[in-house]
Formats: structure tokens, C-alpha cells, sequence
DNA sequence: TACATTTACGTAACCGTTTTAGTAAAAAGC
DNA sequence: GCTTTTTACTAAAACGGTTACGTAAATGTA
């Protein structure tokens, strides 16, 4: 690897020169800088990150926490969008991103502030399931600029989706669409989950339609057994409901495969409606209703956010960030007008 | 940040000494070691990876290049399949994964091999549809040690999906099913797609079937779109295939969507076959007949790979490492045994 | 001309770690 | 008891940068 020093050699100036130079600093000639840029170049030289970092203590580099329960986040389309995103934010202003984790680094097993704190992460970005975790709620609660994605933290600036409006569409267009007996499977508890649950309540005594406890259910996320099984109970219901919710698409595909088994058919007999929008959703058939989260917008300003609280940490606002999803129309939801 | 030199303060030893009792060498005192490691984690210790790295020439950190056309190799399922079990496999070991990119880092652009170089990463894992891109080609052709996934270059290790293989089985599947008249659409021309075509018409020759030209046709991968149109120009043939095989589970979708809205059944009608087994064919109805890729063990494979040749250089095999896929019988594969 | 200011560069300390070479004291050898 | 070996430690350089401070020369000012 060539160095500073090397280029200090061959253009016969100190190092501190050469560093100067190539920061651009106001106190070196043109001609000078003029020769040192050159000749780096043409030398092949690249600044060594580990070395700046060490003298800087700035590393340009973020931790990604994106834990799923089992499975991480990567697999997870959801997250593995927001993530993408978040990615071509960050990379654009200079920025790599690292993933974070708690396996052992040579011998000795580290949490995930640990972690942070040995790689020097300037910034960290969390989004997963359990933010309970006590290594994750240590790493919360330490001094490294975070941003948390679709969960609430005192004095940390989370980016989260709006749920709470998210089904109040939701529900709207399902409403629009005729239906009255409208279910809700939600999954598992979390502060999510909470948020869509009591929106759907809300709304729908709003429209003043009433919801008997048997049309709501817990399932759990990406679950497609769970889904199927609850689908399975209120298909048997004296009176079915006329459109089921579901808490994600994957939730959804479930409760359909169940449906179809039965012999019913979607729309016609009976609505579904997923969460999240997921791409594979509008390339089946039929294409699914479903409240499209904007993946794409969550990554950005997780981003922008986590950067400005880097860079500017006094006149970054510590505050929650809220992202609109939109009703994706597709063919699961039929209009609804039989008697009641 | 608490450095080795506030341990040697207040165990009153040499910063030399701390640094030897961490890293266990042997000339050391037991009782100074346990007094040193104790204060260590009482003090909250971590070292600074930046410093060890600037020393040691490594960083224990392993660079991703996963680049698909225009969008990341993040949202792509089989990559982030491949990306998450090599995730796991390196972290198991002590590395950390960060990304590679091209972007401007402060003001100069890199490219993939000056970003490497600047991060010192040890190695390198590049899995990517255009492998003719000549950033890509400059980095594969460096002095970095790199396993490559899903194709073959020189003096490199590869890591690659038995395409031929695959194809074949499933090809015999569907022979078996009783079919004769298959048609392949295949993806854009690249490695895979031309070692999964050739396999294609090996395998119909053993089987002494006939391959007109109209049941070949070459959409692009994960093009619903244009699997789509293809599948339509199929289906209006005087002798239409009975089975049509996809170049991915999402292009299959593509496929039947079109089949569907032609009031055909599936597999009654016509039978077709994804490749990859993504997540979500098992959940959506009918269940896809795919090959199903096995990405947990090439992850796992690239990971071993790649880090016994950043440790062993000498002792690795330059190799091609061939994983196989399997045959998953979902339901959109029916028998045929009409006359031809 | 004499002094103050600006410009352009160098010196050297420092970031936190590893490692080579050295050294004093303790143990072993005879 | 003296030399040799072993044990347990330290000093200091090095990795590749950044930066506060110093300084000589060039320029400006009166």
C-alpha cells in the first residue's frame, strides 16, 4: 500500500504537507496541492481508513442492527427494503454500513455495544422485532447516535411507519368497497401491533360497524400456518366475516391457500387484504390488496436523520419521523352488497 | 473509550504488558494476566479495531459486493438467501460484514477495488449479475482474497449452484410427470443461463424428445412482464407446450398470471416450473414446482471458503465449489399422459 | 527602512495497538 | 558461588494518518 510518506518522498514535501494537500486545506500553494493530487494519483495511493479513524475517531461507517427473531433481517422483505435504501442514503454522503452482531470476535463473545464500540461506528440505525432484548436496550440506551426504525424510544429519533393511519386506509377501503363483517388478524404483540389494532378499532366504530371479539385474532408475523389456522375458525363462524385483515402479506398468502382449499373463491365469496406490499404481491393472482408500506422513504430518512445527528448532533431534532403507506388496490377485495 | 493505557495505569504495568496478557502470550505471569483481564472487563475494555488494524494489516472485516442491474443485491431473494448464510458463517468466526460500493466517500469517487483497499477489507465475496463490468473485473483481477458466487474467473474460488444438474432434475421430474412437449424460457444471456440451456437440450436428447425453436424463448430474470409475453406467444403456438419451464419463481409467476387470465388451469391445463424455491412459492396457491437452490450451503461454503483463504492461503484450493440444488414438488407440475 | 502581516510549509505529538529487542531478577546447573 | 538459563516484564518503534504550533520568506504598510 503506498502512503502519505511515500508521496512525500517523491514530491520532496513533509507528510503533513502531503495531508493538508490532499484535505484541501486553505494553508498550501496551488502548485503544490496541484503536484501532490497528481502524483497520488498516479502513485495509486488511497487514504487508510483504519489510520483516520484512529486519529479522527470518526470511522464513516454505520452498524446495522436488523435482528428478526430466528432468521435476521436480511431474508425479511420488509426490512431488507428499508435497508436498501437506507444503504444508497447513507453510501451517497460518504458513509459504509457494517452489520452488527453479537457473535464472538476471536475469542471473547461481545454484545452489541460491544460490538459498536470496538468497530467505532459513528452511528447505528435498529430495526428488529424485539426491542426488548436487554443487549439491544443497553445499546439503546448508550451515547452512540441511533435511529430506530417502527419503534418508540425516549430521547432516540425513530422513523416509523404510520400503522395507526396505515389501517384507517385500510379499513376505509374496505368499508368503501361495501364490506361491514370485517376481520382483523393482527400479529403478535408489540408496539406495531398495538398501534394497527387500536386504529382498527377505532375506525370501525368511526363507521359504526361492530366487531365481535371472534373476528379478531392473534397470529404472528410472517406466520402462514398461524394465519391459516385462525382463517380456518372464522371461516366456520355462524356468520364469517365478509373480508379477513391480515398482519402481512405473508399472513395473507396463508389465510388464502386456506380459503381456496375450502372451495371459496377470492374476491367473490370472500376479501382479503394484506400489510406491507410486498413485491411478490402484485405478481400473483390474484394481485393482493394490501397497505404498501413506503419502504423506500423509511430508508431515506432513517438515513438523512441518523447522519444530520451525526454530524450536527446540536440542531438535530430528537423526534419521531412518521412515513404514510398507501392502499396498493389489487384484486383480493371485492365490493360487498348482499344484505347484512 | 478506555484504552490499554488506563489499564496499565491502574494495574501499574507497562501498556507492552497489558496488550501481551490480553492476547495471551506466553510471557506473562498467570496472577499479572488474571489481574490485568479482570480490570480489563471491569473497566469496560474493548480494544479499538482501528488501531489493531492499523498495526496488524488486518481488519477482520470482509467486503460484500452484491450488485444486481439497477437495484441492490439486497432485495433480491436468492442473494439475500446466499448473503445471510454467509452472514452468519464469517460472524461465527470472528468477521464482520460490510458492503462494498462505488459511491463518492467524502469527495473522490472509488471504485470497488480503491474502496476495498481504503477499508482494507480481507477479503472479499462478489456476487453479482454483471460480472463484466469492468469496476468488477479490475477488483477480481487484485491481489484480495475472493470467492465469487454463481461464477467462474480465473485463479479465483468459486462458489456455484449446479445449474447443468438442476436443470437436469428437473427436467427428468417433469419427463417423468409424463410431458414431452417442454418449453424453457430462459434469462439473459450470462454462465448460468447458458450452462442451464445446454443442460436443457442434453437432457431432452437423452430423453430422445424433440426441442422445436419456438419453445426456447428468452425473457430476463425476475421479468414478470416479459415471461408474461413470452408465455402468451407459447400458448398461441398450433402445438402448444404442455409444460413450460421458468428461469426463476418470480418470472413463473409472470407466467401463470397469463395462463390464468387465458381461463387455463394449472397443472390441469398446462404445467410450468419455477427455479430458485423462493420463500413464498411454498405459500401461494398452487404451490410452485421449483429447483429449489440451495443458498443456505453456498453461503456457508463461500464464508469457509473465503476465510481459509485469508488464513491458509498457502494450503487453499483454487476451486470451483459445486452446490446442488433439489427438485421441490410443489403443484404446478401435473402428470400428462394425453397422446402426443 | 522598519515593522506587521500573510503565505506556505515543516516539526512533532498523538491516536491505540502490536512487537522486537532488551533487561533485571529468579531459578537452575555445576 | 558463579555462570547460564528461564521467567516476567519494559522501552520504544512502528502502523498511516491529523493537527496544533512554529517559522522563514514574501508581501503589505507607514
Amino acid at each position: 500500500m503506498v502512503s502519505m510518506k511515500d508521496i512525500s518522498k517523491t514530491c520532496g514535501v513533509s507528510i503533513a504537507t502531503v495531508s493538508k494537500a490532499l484535505n484541501n486545506h486553505t494553508d498550501i500553494g496551488e502548485e503544490t496541492k496541484a503536484l501532490i493530487r497528481a502524483t497520488a494519483k498516479e502513485m495509486g495511493y488511497f487514504p487508510n481508513s483504519s489510520a483516520r479513524a484512529l486519529k479522527t475517531n470518526r470511522t464513516y461507517n454505520i452498524g446495522v442492527l436488523f435482528v428478526d427473531e430466528a432468521r435476521s433481517g436480511l431474508t425479511h422483505d420488509y426490512f431488507a427494503n428499508v435497508l436498501d435504501s437506507f444503504k444508497r442514503t447513507v453510501e451517497e454522503r460518504g458513509y459504509d454500513i457494517t452489520f452488527i452482531n453479537a457473535s464472538k470476535s476471536g475469542k471473547t463473545k461481545m454484545t452489541y455495544l460491544e460490538h459498536c464500540k470496538y468497530r467505532g461506528f459513528d452511528g447505528v440505525i435498529v430495526a428488529c422485532v424485539n426491542f426488548y432484548d436487554k443487549d439491544v436496550e443497553e445499546l439503546i440506551r448508550s451515547d452512540i447516535p441511533i435511529v430506530t426504525v417502527d419503534h418508540l424510544f425516549n430521547n432516540r429519533i425513530a422513523v416509523v411507519s404510520d400503522n395507526a393511519k396505515g389501517m384507517k386506509e385500510l379499513l376505509t377501503y374496505v368499508y368503501n368497497q361495501g364490506h361491514r363483517r370485517i376481520a382483523y388478524i393482527h400479529g403478535a404483540d408489540s408496539a406495531v401491533t398495538r398501534s394497527r389494532l387500536s386504529s382498527f378499532y377505532k375506525t370501525a366504530e368511526e363507521f359504526g360497524i361492530h366487531v365481535p371479539d371472534e373476528y379478531v385474532g392473534e397470529a404472528a408475523y410472517r406466520d402462514t400456518l398461524r394465519a391459516g389456522e385462525i382463517t380456518e375458525k372464522m371461516l366456520d363462524l355462524d356468520v364469517p366475516p365478509s373480508c379477513i385483515l391480515y398482519p402481512d402479506d405473508f399472513s395473507c398468502f396463508g389465510g388464502m391457500n386456506i380459503i381456496k382449499e375450502r372451495g371459496l373463491r377470492i374476491p367473490e365469496d370472500i376479501s382479503v387484504a394484506g400489510f406491507d406490499g410486498i413485491r411478490v404481491g402484485r405478481h400473483i393472482e390474484p394481485q393482493l390488496t394490501t397497505l404498501k408500506q413506503d419502504t423506500k422513504k423509511i430508508g431515506v430518512l432513517a438515513g438523512e436523520n441518523l447522519i444530520n445527528l451525526i454530524e450536527k448532533p446540536k440542531t438535530t431534532l430528537i423526534e419521531q419521523v412518521v412515513v404514510e403507506g398507501k392502499v396498493f388496490v389489487g384484486k383480493t377485495v371485492g365490493t360487498f352488497n348482499k344484505e347484512m
